[in-house]
DNA sequence: GCGGAAAGTTGAATCGGTTCAAAATATGAT
DNA sequence: ATCATATTTTGAACCGATTCAACTTTCCGC
């Protein structure tokens, strides 16, 4: 049952009567093999049932994997579950596949398996979804392959990493509220504690995650060009998952001065924001209009599709692909800019 | 920049005074070293910053790469968007995860380049996600590494293939429906043409769907069973991404005699049947009960939650990465049974 | 018919390890 | 001590290709 015998290229090259250079020649650089040669060793290829040259050896001489490691301190199945992983990884994936490279997907969610991982998986180089994480980076520098690190949280200046403009995302976001002639705004913010509550400039400014002080910075920018002052736009923690925003929310509504304009540090705790608002009878862009961030998928979907400022998923996949495969590590950290796209969930206020 | 000259074990057994071999044990079975060398070469290693034996000599010398390549006749962007694909993604990677081996994703989805990333690809085999075509299957078989077909469609004796007990599935939902008391269905099947309209029996026999065929079976033998005839219950045709749907339930809804329960070749149907059946004010299941197919997780999200009868995810994963990886492939078509996920869509049908 | 260039072919080195029979060394019993 | 046995270590073969300098053959023009 088992394949009686791989035959191999030296058996082709023998059966054929020729070097195995030769034989090497036909599959790789035909033009260099006289044609009546190469159609006999290819002749012969065929009736031994050889399928070309294994990838194996030419792994091992050329040293190329053709292949890259995506991992995550995460269980595998947050690949497929997240939607900006998702999103991510399906640029990621067709980059690679125009290329005729493969993927790798590597978990590290397990403490000590971690390591085996990493420095196992037969690939050319790494990308790696930080999140605050240096362990990953740290492992992996170990391994001594080239890796990419993306949405790494720390600011070290040596590691190669792949970031994007989380300030000048949110101003633009912030503007195009401004440019519609909204003036009371509201934040829905994450990583800043479980909420619902308001969360002073301060306490924001002192949180560890790096994307959300600038998010806030960017929004706080943008208001202050208007002549808004930072206290007078209330920032309220909500998780990262979308819990308690619906709570946010009535705090946020039960305002004297009722916002006109809602920002949201993600895409997915705008879409919960505009499912809680529906639930109450606020009509969006009506009423109040909101803005996300990311540009994940289902933004797309939604009634109406949410505004937002979308994240270069393609442009991250190019560079950082191209970082491992072109032998073309970003020196430190690199920034890409993202878009604003326009939908359903802003417009004017309504005047009075 | 680049790292200067990667070290080898050679250059690491060298510098510690001992063979090769000797220093390869170290590394893969350190307990036939003697303690003193052991640490001597460990210690080596750790200041030439040896990472390690690198994967590729191992590979070309075992010859087991220790990654599975999934492949699928879709865009790569496929395996993160269809439920089905991530969900049994999901089990697969983690599967191989705890085993210690690799995924890595192909897609044949170009034509021409099809070809190419099946046989280049760096794994010990391949999980084909099927759905019809057999192109799939013969470009693989070309490779001559071991693989599995998913969901294949053609029923050739001799392809290795993984599949689903369709027939005994949808028997198992209509029985359940029938013991709660139903008596009046409708199906809403998929694979039989565009729709929205009732499709005959001959009709759905003559699909060249096996699978559609086999859970139109089920359905027939549960409700013959049971004293009802193929004919009483209307075959409704809706596309595959749930096209149709409300259309077909407003044919089934004006129907004099309106049945008390709608059984779905798939979740995704069925979802979207809950969807329209609340547009038009119809509860579930207090007036009309819904049962699906496939356990997708979105299944468990709905309001209320869809019963279906779910894939064996986890069970599929297993023995076809077992089957690779292990070396023990089925030698035809092996079926799997799926379990009968009650949720909140049935109940017994109101009296009168 | 000859020299030189072009085209085609060969053979050996190499990639980075693993493996295993055989050799060397250590241990224990007598 | 001595021999048998157990523990370590060695060295060379091997995995399946690619590459390239050197060698052979063919082709041309004169």
């Amino acid at each position: 049952m088992a394949e009686a015998k791989m035959i191999k290229l030296r058996d082709v090259a023998e059966a054929a009567g020729v070097s195995q250079g030769t034989a090497s020649n036909v599959f790789n650089r035909p033009e260099l093999v006289r044609e009546e040669v190469r159609e006999r060793v290819r002749e012969v290829a065929r009736t031994l049932g050889y399928a070309g040259p294994s990838p194996k050896g030419r792994l091992l001489r050329s040293g190329k994997v053709n292949a890259i490691g995506i991992a995550a301190a995460e269980p595998l199945s947050y690949f497929f579950a997240d939607p900006w992983a998702r999103r991510l990884l399906t640029e990621v994936a067709e980059v690679c596949d125009a290329r005729g490279a493969g993927i790798a997907l590597v978990s590290v969610a397990g403490g000590k398996h971690l390591a085996w991982s990493i420095e196992s998986a037969l690939v050319d180089g790494f990308l790696l979804r930080c999140g605050g994480r240096e362990l990953l980076v740290e492992v992996t520098q170990r391994r001594g392959l080239p890796f990419v690190a993306l949405s790494l949280d720390t600011s070290e200046p040596d590691v190669p990493a792949i970031d994007i403009d989380d300030f000048g995302a949110t101003r633009m976001a912030a503007r195009h509220l401004l440019a519609l002639g909204h003036r009371r705004f509201a934040i829905l913010g994450i990583g800043l504690g479980p909420g619902p509550g308001r969360v002073p400039p301060e306490e924001v400014r002192a949180t560890r995650f790096v994307n959300v002080r600038e998010r806030a910075r960017g929004y706080w920018a943008a208001l202050t060009e208007a002549g808004i002052a930072e206290d007078m736009v209330p920032i309220h923690a909500v998780q990262n998952d979308g819990g308690n925003v619906g709570a946010a929310l009535d705090l946020i509504l039960a305002a004297e001065e009722r916002p006109t304009a809602l920002l949201a540090m993600s895409d997915l705790v705008a879409l919960e924001a505009l499912k809680a608002l529906e639930a109450r009878g606020v009509r969006v862009p009506e009423e109040i209009s909101v803005v996300g961030f990311d540009g994940v998928p289902e933004a797309a979907e939604s009634i109406p599709p949410l505004t937002t400022v979308e994240q270069p998923y393609r442009r991250i996949a190019e560079r950082s692909v191209s970082a491992i495969l072109d032998d073309d590590l970003p020196a430190g950290r690199e920034i890409l800019p993202l878009t604003l796209v326009v939908r359903g969930t802003t417009a004017p206020p309504v005047s009075g």
